[in-house]
DNA sequence: CATTCTATTAAACGACCGTTTGAATGATAG
DNA sequence: CTATCATTCAAACGGTCGTTTAATAGAATG
């Protein structure tokens, strides 16, 4: 698609509305006055509204997705290095902490509260992130876990990250303002990967506790 | 309040529509046909729609803490007792694998984009909580901790807990269908609760590392 | 040149929005 | 009964929404 391109131009200025505003309330005379195009070409180029905003979802995963395609480790990179090097990456792609781009706020809308388009965005760029975080669990810990066990190990540490992005507006009026300077991605990242490999630690000793554990 | 006035039935109506679909999305029209009342009753009663919406959130936090009142812990009960506590009432709160009440839906909504109701509910319903929580992270670590990290820590296990209703959606096309008994409130705040006791485990020996970590 | 196709335009359509009006209703008080 | 008050009602107001129309301009094609 030319950059140039009416379409183009379309989709580049409905993405920071709908990720606004949402899809209901970003309308298509505000998109097309920040287009500079007329309200006509939404039809004759999108079909509708709706078509409109399913193609600029896609649009924003794939261009999140060649902005930051995912960091391959060299085969002896520590895991705890790894583990480090994906939570400050996803602090990052997430923008916590800044402004995010409106391809992350429009994906994050996505993700939350799903249209049609949210399916294709979990299994494309979701799933494939969390099974590269699974393959790491799997170096962390000593012992094989079951797979209920590696999910929800997995849930605590992207839980722990995207609190910082869900939870923003509250961390503001939480945090004093003195102690800005130490929620810093690095500092963010740091204490997530640390707090994470402790609750690692011990956790193949609690596999199997004592089977039965009622009477 | 009389329960049968017509100002409650239009709040108890408007409630789960706004929790719904949002201020913007959420007509006055629905609202009343909801309420079976007159559309003029919102004027008479709320003055506009926006004050509606903003008594509406009022109501729902005032109905969740008096349901909800913070559980309070016998002298003597051990502080992992008293998070495991904690963290399952949190779930238990977040309504988390189940669907959440109206109360619980707009809340969120509030807290994730803040209108004006925003800091009421976050001064009167959230600090309280986590300055519990955080009191309660002072006596699970074995030295005083800086400001920050205790900041950090709350955040990692409420992260750890909201992430099961944020991602409520994506989670659901995560968990294979087989594995969903594994995933109650009790096993979650089972998991969570040992996570994050190993995770503090060592935390008081990490506070001053080696000063000067470069070079 | 005449024709066809692509792209863009101003204007209008019907539907729905929040809000307002002014009359009707029914209970209460003098 | 009469007057007063709070409450409810159907109807309409002006405005914005997504969508559509029909006319227009310019390039491509014969």
């Amino acid at each position: 698609m030319r950059e140039d391109s009416t379409k183009h131009k379309i989709i580049e200025a409905a993405g920071p509305i709908f990720a606004e505003v949402g899809f209901e309330n970003g309308t298509v005379r505000d998109i097309c006055r920040a287009a500079d195009v007329n309200v006509a070409s939404i039809k004759y180029y999108f079909g509708d509204k709706k078509n409109l905003y399913l193609e600029t979802v896609l649009y924003a995963r794939q261009s999140r997705a060649d902005r930051y395609p995912f960091p391959g480790w060299s085969e002896g990179t520590p895991a705890e290095a790894q583990l480090y090097d994906f939570v400050s990456s996803l602090l990052r792609r997430l923008t916590v902490l800044q402004g995010a781009p409106w391809q992350v706020n429009l994906l994050m809308r996505e993700l939350m509260k799903p249209n049609e388009a949210c399916r294709v965005i979990v299994q494309e760029y979701f799933q494939p992130m969390f099974r590269g975080l699974m393959a790491l669990i799997d170096q962390l810990v000593k012992c094989p876990l079951k797979e209920e066990d590696r999910l929800k190990i997995g849930f605590s540490i992207i839980g722990q990250c995207l609190h910082y992005r869900y939870g923003t507006a509250v961390m503001d009026l939480m945090v004093p303002a003195g102690l800005r300077d130490s929620f810093e991605i690095e500092q963010l990242a740091d204490h997530i990967t640390k707090f994470t490999m402790h609750g690692l630690e011990n956790y193949s000793e609690q596999q199997m506790p004592s089977q039965g554990e009622s009477d």
